[in-house]
DNA sequence: GTCTATATCATGATAGAC
DNA sequence: GTCTATCATGATATAGAC
């Protein structure tokens, strides 16, 4: 099944084939990408079925170029902002703050880009992917994703050369998933279980977007900064 | 053995009943329930293809079914646990750390009860759960989760008089993301990856798990217990 | 390049014999 | 309770007309 980028032209832009990737993310986004059919997307994109297949080969193709348009957009940023980091450190070791927020708060605030609301989404269906099981998906993130992740962790080591890289390696992992619930947002599950029931907002306010990464910033430098667990003997 | 009920009777526990949730959890875990087809369910069981529809009534039913048995189990203890932190306080403010513990510590510990190894992965289940898009799981979540969230919730309300309780729900959800994570563990991509690409050790070890509830602790108090975000003005 | 029409197959569900 | 047989539907994918 590995014969689909042949023809159809890479990375070449039709009106079809952005109508074809808009509508997966707005449908993937909503009811992941198992549960959204071809026929969906074609209906959603204002296209015909066929369409899909011409341009992208298969549903998997599909689904890698949605995700790789916006994975590659957000690391290509993170990247930028940690090079910048390190061309004006001059060789000094980095402050760690200044990794995290490098790598957690590009990501966020590509939420109030251009593209706005939008953005938001799009962030929430990328950090979906990470837990996704289809291997596929997998085999794409560890392509796309985790060189990014090695650099930054890399970076991590050399600005807290006292603390075990173990350490680093799981906390950088509880870092990422802290991040993924902060897009989702608490609110989600409220919204869920019916409005009224519960004496927390059920809507995100405005404050919730504009607080987010400060929120989030505390969060993860608390706990990237907390005292190493006593090694229990085994 | 006279085990004739007259409907297929909610917690009844035939024999291939017992079958088909087992083969359910195994498949769930491995490929998502969007996936996973009643016929591999059935053929992993060992079992008819309409006894699934027999015992259970249809697809949604059963992928409830499953997450119900775990989920009723792990809230059970946590709720036990956190009574137990109350009557000892005998009205005194808990301590948070404890509050922490009795949820996500009782988590955790699950995956070293007597199903062994299988617990951490029916852990993984329950947490992929949570961000699942599927509308009835997002219900069901709801209704069988949120008041154990919700009495916690109120715990570190309780126990954190100081911090607005904005924060503490914000926090909380945090909290869940980084565990999520580390159920999952940052093993997983590298594994995808390929075996030696990386200066990690792509299996899981025996420290790994001995010591992955004292590391997230520790993450999770110093993200709890981190200093507030100054709100800048709107 | 785009769409119509169709091929091929897997899915969830059910009816009825045993 | 369990099985066989089958249904209607919807899935991905393709061949060929415009």
């Amino acid at each position: 099944m590995p014969t689909s980028d042949l023809l159809p032209a890479e990375g070449r832009a039709s009106a079809t084939r952005e109508a074809i990737l808009g509508a997966c993310e707005r449908l993937f986004m909503q009811h992941g990408h198992e549960a959204t059919s071809l026929r969906q997307i074609a209906r959603e994109a204002g296209v015909n079925l066929a369409a899909a297949h011409y341009h992208f080969g298969s549903k998997e193709a599909l689904i890698q170029a949605v995700l790789k348009r916006r994975l590659a957009a957000l690391n290509d940023r993170r990247i930028a902002a940690l090079d910048s980091l390190e061309r004006e450190a001059r060789g000094a070791p980095l402050k760690p703050s200044h990794i995290v927020d490098a790598f957690f708060g590009t990501l966020l605030r590509m939420a109030d880009g251009p593209q706005g609301p939008e953005g938001r989404n799009v962030l929430a269906l990328l950090e979906r992917t990470m837990t996704d099981p289809a291997s596929f998906v997998h085999a794409f993130i560890s392509r796309e994703y985790m060189p990014v992740i090695d650099r930054f962790r890399d970076a991590l080591f050399r600005a807290l050369p006292d603390v075990p890289r173990e350490e680093i390696v799981w906390r950088f992992q509880f870092m990422l998933g802290a991040t993924s619930y902060a897009i989702v947002g608490p609110h989600a599950l409220y919204r869920a279980a019916g409005l009224g029931q519960h004496d927390t907002p059920p809507q995100r306010t405005e404050d919730d977007t504009r607080l987010l990464l400060p929120r989030l910033m505390s969060f993860l430098m608390g706990g990237l900064r907390a005292p190493l667990p006593e090694h229990s003997p085994p």
